[in-house]
DNA sequence: TATGTTATCGCAAACTTTTGCAATAACTGG
DNA sequence: CCAGTTATTGCAAAAGTTTGCGATAACATA
């Protein structure tokens, strides 16, 4: 059985039905490489299921975060998604500038996540947490000539729209 | 000189001008209890300068944000602020339950900002920091009958709208 | 396999936030 | 104090995401 089949199963364990829909977002998040935009499977949708409505999407995968199969991660503040690979569980760091994503072995959480449990009571939710900051390459340009280490420049001073 | 009053020095020395909607936004965000909805800013910014529109909200806040004169925090996927007390700094825990926001010392965030800085040289926006979760009361809310501690429920089971 | 229940879908519309653009007003230098 | 520069505003519209609702289809039971 598939980890995809196995994810399936799942929800219909939980009472979720099973619906050609689900199946293709799933698939399609399957199918992707890194974390996926919600209109990049919206995209890939219609292209199997012409009907298949961006609503119905974003319901989708708002329901596959919420059992856990798969990951969200805000990315300039837009929503992308991966699967959640059950041996492979990792948080995210969202450079602010570049907007690129780099994986946190969930390691360098347990710590902070005692904490909080220990202290407050707070039980955070891990499973979807995502650090914003700036990244070495990024921070490396700003301090040398200004520039992000990919492409769009971000904020350098003025307001600007 | 007033914490307001320094804000706004510290904006025109950075080279933004002082504008009416900017005193105006400031002095309503300092002025409020807690964490303010932007609708609730506009709408009593609105009640004294009955043509700021929302979008000059907005832009405000963000930079405002951008500066530090304030603190962004997500709750319920909206967005919230509250002035920066310089002296009182502090990071958010957001109960993804009851929304409410519970405050953090900075203090528990300090050695997982120095690992993410040495392992990565990755540098975590401390400044808006914000970790969901769910709260004690809610947790032992659920643990027994379920239901929220504050209001409404959220989440039980079943997909409804 | 037929039937009932109700979760889910598609559609349209709302809501939150962002953005383009021309007009305005804040600051600068004379 | 006046004129020039340009950051900022208001407005309108777009973009991203959520939600209400009636129709449909998935699952359960017989």
């Amino acid at each position: 059985m598939t980890s995809q089949e196995q994810s399936l199963h799942y929800l219909q364990s939980l009472g979720y039905r099973l619906t050609p829909q689900r199946l293709l977002v799933l698939a399609i998040v399957a199918g992707g490489v890194g974390h996926m935009g919600v209109d990049e499977i919206h995209r890939q949708a219609r292209a199997a299921y012409p009907y298949l409505d961006l609503a119905t999407v974003y319901r989708t995968l708002r329901l596959f975060k919420q059992v856990g199969v798969v990951t969200e991660v805000d990315i300039d503040n837009r929503l992308h998604y991966e699967l959640t690979a059950p041996g492979e569980k990792h948080h995210h760091m969202v450079c602010r500038a570049c907007h690129r994503a780099i994986n946190l072995s969930p390691h360098y959480l347990e710590e902070f996540r005692d904490t909080l449990m220990q202290e407050f009571g707070f039980e955070p939710d891990v499973e979807h947490f995502t650090v914003s900051g700036r990244c070495l390459p990024c921070r490396e340009m700003a301090a040398a000539g200004n520039g992000t280490a990919v492409e769009a420049d971000v904020g350098d001073g003025r307001e600007v729209d």
